[in-house]
RNA sequence: GGAGAGGUGGCAGAGUGGUCGAAUGCACCGCACUCGAAAUGCGGCGUGGGGGCAACUCCACCGGGGGUUCGAAUCCCUCCCUCUCCGCCA
């Protein structure tokens, strides 16, 4: 959610920045109209306030003074404003609510470096922090080569009898996928070692969340209003919990509602979870394999930070993310995403797409992206700074990276001409030393 | 699931219809005393919003929402949460 005063400060600046996103419902105009008339409606209501405020006061005096005919006589003239504070609270919390709904649907404003653009073939390919495309081949590891036709996951794993969408299909129709045996274990692996990588070595806390989440929650990280039809939903007593899309629902939300001190930031956190995602309007794409399914694994990383720090934060991440696929030696590119390509709560985003030998294309593996203190503002979390002023933090999160994903590209790139899977070194002690799945032994 | 108790400022804890935004204690921040510190004394110490250049002023907030009333922390309804006991359960 943006600042209203921010937008009343610098309309042009809003028009402006919007201007590079998809579906914008409001322009500054209508914005600043909206919040003309709740300050018209809120001073005319405490008016009236103020007014029944001082009379009922003096009604309480004049009671304590036993002095009747003076309460009884101020009591007729306070009489009407009873209707009036009562209808003004209702205009009130209308005009509030039209300004809130208005703003909770308009998205993020990119910062400044993001490519203006309209779609994902507007991207940029990024190399880190004073990099170049010399450096980044350097540090990250090499396309590989195949003496054969390499083969797409899903064929290897239905091949090796570890990964069966029919039965899956059984279960729970499409978009499921049951993995057995070793192919099991290594999605289980991957998990750990990612989990595990974060903690040990980059910083975070580990976090084991609830996966259904309240209404309030979603909010917050920017689920709902908009994006409803994305969720899947349980009832529960005569409301709802939704089963998480993400685990940035849960970590992030943790500091809802919340002063933190100056001390407790950055606050890193990361967890391992299963995350649902209906996919309504996916129809069709990516329907084999299990690169888009209904449920899956993800290691999450989430960053609350003071403003100051979250840039050099959203780098740190992605090098985190990085680190990740380096140790697992899977070849891939980071793209900073265009305006038209961004999600939501975005102030900037780069994808890191891992490379497919199968499906012979880069395919997005981790997303981290930089909100500022646009989901701050819709949770209410601030810290207070070192100067003791009370201010909104801001949010980070990324994939660090999907576990199904990461599946994918070890079955790709570490397939052999047998059908067999060779596994990663680091792997291996999470495969009680096992070095290949599917070869004879 | 059944029975009961309770949610008040950073914490503890008063307050059951009328100067209560809320006593008191602790914590915290200034100042005084001190060589310094402790102790002591004095003062300050919530959040959000409206108006104002500002000094300042007004409104709202005692778990959330709704209601009764001229007036609600206080009464009523409802939801959420916490705790105790019983039952059930991985």
């Amino acid at each position: 959610m943006l600042d209203i005063n921010w937008i009343k400060a610098n309309p042009e600046a809003f028009d402006r920045a919007l201007s590079g996103r998809k579906s914008v419902p409001f322009r500054s105009a209508e914005l600043i109209a909206l919040d003309d008339q709740r300050r018209m409606v809120i001073a005319s209501v405490e008016e009236a306030q103020a007014k029944r405020n001082t009379l009922s006061k003096q009604i309480g005096q004049a009671k304590a003074q036993k002095d009747e005919a003076k309460a009884q006589a101020l009591l007729e003239e306070v009489a009407h404003l009873k209707d009036v504070v009562q209808n003004g609270e209702a205009a009130r919390k209308d005009a509030e609510d039209k300004l809130r709904n208005a703003l909770s649907i308009i998205p993020n404003l990119p910062l400044e470096d993001v490519p203006v653009g309209d779609d994902e073939s507007d991207n940029v390919e990024y190399f880190g922090p004073n990099g170049s495309p010399e450096t980044a081949a350097k540090s990250r590891p090499a396309k590989p080569t195949f003496s054969f036709a390499p083969r797409e996951h899903f064929e290897t794993g239905e091949a090796l009898g570890m990964m069966d969408f029919e039965v899956a299909a059984k279960l729970s129709g499409s978009r499921f996928v049951v993995l057995k045996s070793q192919l099991a274990r290594l999605e289980r692996a991957i998990g750990q070692f990612m989990l595990d990588l974060h903690v040990d070595e980059h910083g975070y806390t580990e976090v084991l969340p609830p996966l259904l989440v309240r209404d309030d929650a979603l909010y917050g990280t920017n689920q709902l209003p908009k994006f409803e039809e994305d969720l899947f939903f349980v009832p529960h007593g005569d409301g709802r919990l939704a089963l998480i899309p993400t685990a940035e629902v849960p970590l992030t939300n943790m500091v809802r509602e919340s002063i933190l001190s100056a001390e407790q930031l950055p606050m890193r956190l990361t967890a391992l979870t299963p995350c649902f995602r209906s996919e309504a309007g996916s129809a069709g794409r990516d329907t084999r394999g299990m690169l888009r399914q209904h449920q899956f694994n993800k290691v999450e990383m989430v960053a609350i930070t003071a403003p100051e720090k979250s840039g050099d934060e959203h780098e740190k991440m992605v090098s985190d993310a990085e680190d990740v696929l380096k140790r697992l030696g899977i070849h891939y590119r980071v793209m900073t995403l265009s305006t038209g390509d961004m999600g939501f709560g975005a102030q900037k985003t780069y994808d890191l797409e891992a490379w497919l030998p199968g499906q012979d294309t880069y395919r997005e593996i981790s997303s981290v992206s930089v909100c500022g203190d646009f989901q701050a503002r819709r949770m209410d979390a601030r810290f207070r700074d070192t100067d003791g002023k009370v201010r909104h933090v801001h949010t980070l999160n990324g994939s660090g990276v999907a576990v199904g994903r990461a599946l994918i590209a070890v079955m790709e790139n570490y397939q052999q001409e047998d059908g067999s899977v060779a596994i990663p070194d680091v792997l291996q002690p999470y495969m009680k030393g096992l070095k290949t799945i599917g070869a004879r032994s």
